[in-house]
Formats: C-alpha cells, sequence, structure tokens
DNA sequence: CGCGTTTGACCTGCGC
DNA sequence: GCGCAGGTCAAACGCG
C-alpha cells in the first residue's frame, strides 16, 4: 500500500488530542482522494479479471461443443488501444483504410464519451466494421474495436489496419501510437468485448511519478495464434512490451506475474477488504 | 453538387 | 410483455 496510509492513519490518531489544523485536514482530504482513486482502479482490475474469467470458461466451452459439431469459423473481432493527442476530441484511428460513419451513440458505461461506428468505404463490399471509443480511464487512449475481416488491401498497409499484432508499435504515419491489440474470437458474442478488458494502473510504489500499466487482459493462444496466421503480421516487438505484461502469454501467466508482485497483492487484497468494509461510506459520499 | 458527418428515429436482442 | 441499451438507418446539414 502506498506511504500516505500512516501519514493519515497517525492524524487520525491524535485526532482527539486536539484540534486538527487547517493542514492536517488538508493531508487527511488528499489522502482520502487518492485512496478513492486507487480503489476505483482496483475494482477495475478486478472486474476485468472476473470479465475474463468468464470469458475463458465461454471459450473452452465453446471449444467443447467445436469438438463434437464442426461449428464454422467465427467472425474475428479485434480491439486496439491507439494512445492519441489528449487535446484531440476527434475519434478518428488512422489505420490505412478509408472509413464512413453511420453512427454515434453514448453508451452507458461510459456516458462522457460516445461510440462511434464506422463502416470501410474502400470496397464497396468490404464487410468490415470498426467501433471507436475513448477509453474510460485514460481519455487520451481511443479503443477501436474491429469486426471482420477486410477483403482488400490497406491504403498504405498499415499494420493496424491489417490486424497484425505490434504491441506498443509507433504508427508513424498516422501520429498514432498503438498501445496493444486486444484480440476476440467473438463466436458470436460480441458482449464480451468490454471496456472493462483494458485497464491503465498507477503504479502504487511510485505515487510521485505515476507509471501506467497497461494490461491486455485478452485471451492469448488459440485466439492469436488464429490471428498471425490469418494475416500478414510482423512479429511481437518484445522490446515495446516493456511495460505491457507479457502481451502473448497464457492466463495462467498473467495470474502468475500478479501473484509474484507483493504489491500488487498487497494492494488487490487491501482494495477488496476496503469494497468490504467501506461500502456503506462510499454510498454516503456520494 | 457530391461526399462525409451528424443526429434523431427506429430496430433488435436481452433481462426482468 | 415491457423497458432498456446497443446497433443501424436515413434525412438533414456542412464543407470543399
Amino acid at each position: 500500500m502506498s506511504s500516505y496510509c500512516p501519514v493519515a492513519l497517525e492524524i487520525l490518531m491524535n485526532m482527539d488530542a486536539h484540534t486538527p489544523t487547517k493542514r492536517e485536514v488538508d493531508a487527511l482530504q488528499q489522502d482520502l482522494l487518492l485512496l478513492r482513486k486507487e480503489n476505483e482502479t482496483l475494482r477495475f482490475l478486478l472486474q476485468a479479471m472476473t470479465t475474463k474469467c468468464n470469458t475463458l470458461e465461454q471459450l473452452i466451452r465453446e471449444k467443447n461443443i467445436q469438438r463434437h459439431d464442426q461449428f464454422p469459423v467465427a467472425q474475428k473481432t479485434t480491439q486496439f488501444l491507439v494512445r492519441t493527442d489528449s487535446k484531440d476530441n476527434t475519434l478518428i484511428v488512422k489505420d490505412g483504410y478509408q472509413w464512413r460513419k453511420y453512427g454515434q451513440k453514448v453508451t452507458k458505461d461510459n456516458p462522457s464519451s460516445p461510440r462511434a461506428y464506422f463502416k470501410c468505404s474502400l470496397s464497396p463490399r468490404c464487410p468490415v466494421k470498426k467501433k471507436v471509443q475513448r477509453c474510460m480511464v485514460d481519455k487520451s487512449v481511443l479503443v477501436a474495436t474491429y469486426e471482420g475481416e477486410h477483403n482488400h488491401d490497406a491504403i498504405n498497409g498499415s499494420p493496424l489496419g491489417k490486424f497484425c499484432c505490434s504491441s506498443s508499435t509507433a504508427d508513424h504515419n498516422n501520429n498514432n501510437i498503438i498501445i496493444n491489440p486486444i484480440n476476440y474470437a467473438s463466436h458470436g458474442t460480441s458482449a464480451n468485448i468490454n471496456n472493462n478488458d483494458v485497464i491503465n494502473i498507477v503504479s502504487p510504489s511510485n505515487s510521485s511519478r505515476p507509471v501506467p500499466i497497461t494490461l491486455d487482459l485478452t485471451l492469448s493462444g488459440s485466439t492469436s495464434n488464429q490471428q498471425n496466421n490469418g494475416s500478414a503480421g510482423s512479429p511481437q516487438n518484445s522490446s515495446s512490451c516493456a511495460q505491457n505484461i507479457n502481451c502473448e502469454s497464457r492466463l495462467e501467466d498473467y495470474v502468475a506475474y500478479l501473484t509474484k508482485d507483493h504489491n500488487f497483492t498487497q494492494t488487490l487484497a487491501a482494495a477488496v477488504a476496503s469494497s468490504i468494509t467501506r461500502p456503506s461510506a462510499d454510498r454516503q459520499n456520494q
């Protein structure tokens, strides 16, 4: 847990002894704000891991069904995170294809930024659709969800449009930074795609200069293999994965990595405990 | 004038 | 059956 807790505790312990000064009240309010932020982030993380578990279970069930009954291969759904200029309010992801916007909708899970719907207009019969929405956690990140596969080439052969996986790739042609490709075999369950699968965590061990960590909480293995086989993709850029947690490893690797991280387990445990013990207090504050 | 965007209306699926 | 939310349509509008 972060270093501000003992300070707040000390002030709280001495509350009865004397009237708190304005400085102490400010410090407490600051701590409360930080704790709320941290709590919020960890709730997202917990929710994302639950979603991931459900998705994995669903995938296993469907794999078992496929083994007995040869279903046709489902349409591919791929999600990218694209870092843009935070001052840029447009929902444009320059990916080498030409898109026609056909709708925009405010969604319940992220009411502050509407979701834009695009169809590929490079080829009249191209079935690919794209949904773009700002990330709820980091407004400078666009979440672009592609459905289907292009039946033609891109204008400039951009890796993003081709669904080639390259984590944290700089799209030099278009001034976008592709943070993370997230792959789904939707199997007709597009409801599995959830913004909660993308989380930026501010490292609690370095509160002076927060380092955002992007978790790729997607299923790897079969789905990503399928993707790599299906496109002329470039290999994973291992060096650029430095801030990503093992983009290509399996779920077990994520769990192993996270459980080995002492800071993470401590923070998660504290957050869960806090969520259990303080829900009424949170409600009162809202 | 043509093309792309905007936006309200409509459709559809899902949960209760 | 009803309500809600996500997705799509299409008329209106703006811009080059």
